[in-house]
DNA sequence: AGCAGCATCAGCCAAAAGACTGAGAGACCA
DNA sequence: TGGTCTCTCAGTCTTTTGGCTGATGCTGCT
């Protein structure tokens, strides 16, 4: 009788339960534990081979959940991970994909979402939410929209609130260029002053 | 036998489920309703008149916590306001708080915690969260550091990435307001530019 | 060899932001 | 009543930013 077996990872005891209370009322699904860190979901694992594993990212102290996913699939185990975080920002959702997780919900997902997301892991179907879904596609249609990795740089100190000038002494290169560079940023980011581009480059990049 | 009415405020379903079977351990809580929006919790008070409103602060689309709690505040009804969210900012706590919050829980909070806060707060005491509470602690310590909820609002519009002209329409201010209220920002965070001020909002205080 | 992309720089001009001073209205408190 | 705080606004001046055009050297690919 046994259906699919699920461990929740979240350092929120109320998302625990939420989802806890959620997935209790599918028969087939059935949670097996809870861990609130990465540390203590990689030991569950081990003892416990869940076919599915919900995963938050953000995780107070210690690991993360990009983090513990790496070593969920560095000890080669066959755990289906989804990850269930609040965010849909661009840089977490591709470093998730590639650590290796299946599918990627927000939390503001309906059960249903939820529970097909959960019995298409298993099977090997990568789920996930609409907006997660049209960010990834969007990118990919938008190679445009790639920073240069001198551009990156840019935009990482810009995010410590950096003048030109200081921009400029600090990546040695005069200021003529460091507006170069940024006239290039807002364009890729679609934003016109550097205010907005700080506040995009933090939410939307996952930056900080 | 009515024990403590609860209404839940979130956007999350998962968070809300979770407050609801965590409450419905204990006999003398009783949720009666749930809202996922501002707008809603505005229509079910009115309608049933809870002694106690749980509300998250970051709700999706729409009214967001604070506005929820000031528009509750001035239908002078009677509830008990408990915020319940994720971050600790120093923004967020003093608008709340100023706005009319009885309490101030993070999400990482125990079950014991909320069950007292709750019940606390029905009998006119304030309760909030360990780091919540040295924060503001520390806040009454550097009283030039601390600001003014219209300086937070104003703070916290900035980390959107807003120019002043577009400041000033969204508080309807001048602009000339807004650059004198800025300069008070920026004295009281230590910083000399806007992006600095955004940077230093967003990683010290926790906005986003 | 030629082309595209990247990083570098200059100069010009308009717009935005910031520093400084001063000031009035309302709230709150001693 | 007087003092303090907060929020509001104005004007001036300097600095910073951003938009635009154009240009050079390097790399890698075809």
């Amino acid at each position: 009788m046994t259906g699919i077996t699920v461990l929740l990872v979240d350092d929120h005891l109320v998302v625990r339960s939420g989802l806890r209370a959620l997935l209790g009322t599918q028969p087939d699904l059935d949670v097996v534990a809870e861990a609130a860190s990465g540390e203590e979901a990689l030991e569950l694992v081990e003892q416990l081979a869940p076919a599915v594993v919900v995963m938050d990212l953000a995780m107070g102290a210690g690991m993360d959940g990009i983090d513990a996913i790496r070593q969920l699939r560095q000890r080669n185990s066959r755990q289906a991970i989804l990850v269930f975080t609040t965010y849909d920002s661009d840089a977490d959702i591709v470093r998730a994909v590639d650590a290796g997780a299946m599918g990627y919900l927000l939390k503001d997902a309906t059960p249903d979402e939820i529970f097909a997301a959960i019995r298409g892991a298993v099977q090997g179907k990568s789920v996930m939410s609409a907006p997660v879904a049209s960010r990834l596609f969007q990118q990919l249609r938008n190679p445009d929209e790639i920073l240069t990795p001198r551009e990156a740089e840019l935009l990482s100190l810009l995010t410590e609130g950096l003048s030109n000038r200081e921009l400029g002494q600090r990546l040695f290169i005069s200021e003529a260029t460091v507006k170069t560079h940024l006239a290039h940023i807002y364009a890729k980011l679609g934003v016109e002053t550097r205010a907005a581009a700080i506040a995009t480059a933090i939410r939307r990049e996952g930056m900080r």
